[in-house]
DNA sequence: CTGAAAGCGCTTACAG
DNA sequence: CTGAAAGCGCTTACAG
């Protein structure tokens, strides 16, 4: 086992000064073109690489940047995920995932270890706990520090910095009209509890559509779901009791149970049932059938996220001009099976 | 913004030395019990926290760690992500996730990169491209260094190291046997090319199955997929040509696929063919049947991995004895409504 | 009980 | 052209 070189005891082994040898391997024209070339030959051999924490200690900047999920198991996170490596690669980052675990706690843990000279930037989709407890305290300080922030889908409007968003509202708008287009009048809604602002914002749109469009808005068809471990049984007493012909699924789970449920209540889908989802993840291509869905393009919002977050790390010298931006990602409609 | 706050300048604001803050801090009984306070009260203050880039520079550890996968859109690889996540966090460390996109290339640049102080160890499943080329030198580089790494998954025999897999020969055998106790005799199977070793390893066990059982092995129902992103065609041509009553699939995507094209082909599942797939993911929990599949428990490999990672990270000390452990983790077969 | 010094591995302004 | 020194932020053995 041999342990890795450092300049020292290239120094030491060449007998020169270690800033000799520093500069040398940057090709300084300061050094000797004689000396350059025996240093860096004998770099070589030695399979010699910069110590990159003594970098990072040195400039101050440690090329890592944070991503802070609530869970990786959602096709959508892990989505942008994928973005957000792709541009950071490009870029010479590497990328520190985290996962909130929906906790708060967790959250500020997460961001008071790492915002201590660990990496030099965050981008984040808020848990739904904090999302409820509405306690924005270990963002804002970190941004006070200096470090910026860029919050992506699950974003607040109480704190200011980059983000990256759907217009969830629309999409739910477009989504609901569709299927009214199709003739559909009885739409059932299947969201989350509406401290989740997506959720909100996507029944917001739903309500709209149906509003516009002189149907009226039935709070009995609209399924707060809280419980993400247990809502079969409530989907089931939907399809069940209540007349519809269309449900707009706020994400993909929701979606493929509804189908599942249909399935075994002899409801055919989409003959009797249409379906729509949000997500265009692997679930809503896999099914039987395809789920026809509003694609939140995860990747692209990765890549965006990334390409905002550097772009603020790498012009951090006109620090006055604090000009936050709030990028909005197209969503479309992919059309599949599950509907009309 | 107020940047963070650092030892020298709370010795200076205290006109007391930097050791002494630093002594402080940490509670050294070296230091009278009212320093310790008046440094500790102004530390909290002034929200001190210690430089992470600082104590791993000075300590020579980083506490963190870098899992490498090909691919995070697969589900089972971000659910080892979600265990290793869990126990690292569990154990103080944090979590770098790289993905390889199943290139050599990229794979050998996040190791050599990070390789250089930036973590501590590696978790790591070899990417296509690596085990069809057999090169391991950029691992067996970093092992050489004294960092460890610990493989999962897609490993390989000519490296030594820690390693967790499943027996996927063994789970394939099983899995066949079930589709052949049901009394189905013409099982086809959908894997993956030879070089991918675990495609490899089930493919062995269907066969061993098979043959066990005084069957035929048909390698006209062995469908070999090479290309991801156009195989629909080459199911589609052996469930219309051949005459099969079940399908074991390597993988959840195949087993999927199978189903919608069997759905499309008016072919009823299970009624007229079974259907088993791998990896318990949610595109088998969720599809419509639901599909029969060897769990390969990711979230129990991920933590697994992580806890011998870290482990061997912590006892150091008695490096002499290197004695590498192959751990296999317990797969189970979970029914669903996708066989008979 | 307090502090100066050395050191982790590097870079760079400054002397010579 | 080369090297000693200072410094990034911290810890700790050693003096006093």
């Amino acid at each position: 086992m041999k342990r890795k070189v450092t300049l020292k005891q290239i120094a030491k082994e060449l007998d020169v000064s270690i800033s000799t040898v520093s500069k040398s391997l940057r090709n300084s024209l300061e050094i000797s073109e004689d000396t350059r070339q025996k240093v860096q030959a004998f770099a070589k051999l030695y399979n010699y690489k910069p110590n990159n924490i003594a970098l990072s200690l040195k400039n101050k900047k440690t090329k890592t940047i944070c991503i802070i999920i609530p869970e990786i198991i959602h096709h959508f996170f892990a989505t942008v995920i994928s973005g957000v490596e792709h541009i950071a690669n490009e870029n010479g980052y590497n990328v520190l995932v985290c996962l909130s675990d929906e906790s708060f706690d967790k959250e500020v843990i997460n961001m008071e270890m790492l915002a201590n000279g660990s990496i030099d930037g965050f981008i984040m989709s808020l848990s739904k706990e904090t999302q409820s407890k509405k306690d924005f305290h270990h963002i804002v300080e970190v941004i006070n520090q200096g470090m910026p922030v860029v919050m992506f889908d699950r974003v607040t409007n109480d704190i200011l910095c980059d983000k990256i968003i759907i217009d969830d509202e629309h999409a739910a708008y477009n989504a609901t009209q569709y299927l009214i287009d199709k003739g559909l009048k009885n739409v059932a809604l299947i969201t989350t509890i509406d401290y989740v602002s997506v959720g909100k914002l996507r029944t917001d749109g739903y309500k709209k559509a149906l509003k516009n469009n002189d149907l009226i808005v039935d709070e009995s068809l609209i399924l707060k779901i809280e419980d993400i471990d247990n809502f079969e049984p409530q989907i089931e007493e939907l399809l069940k009791t209540k007349k519809i012909n269309a449900v707009f699924a706020v994400n993909e789970i929701f979606a493929a149970t509804t189908i599942k449920l249909a399935h075994k209540l002899n409801i055919k889908v989409p003959e009797q049932l249409s379906i729509i989802g949000f997500t265009d993840g692997i679930i809503s291509k896999y099914s039987t059938p395809g789920i026809t869905t509003v694609s939140q393009n995860g990747v692209k919002m990765g890549e965006k996220a990334a390409k905002m977050l550097i772009e603020r790390l790498e012009s951090e010298e006109n620090e006055e001009e604090e000009h936050y931006r709030t990028e909005v990602i197209e969503t479309e409609l992919v059309e599949r099976d599950s509907t009309l």
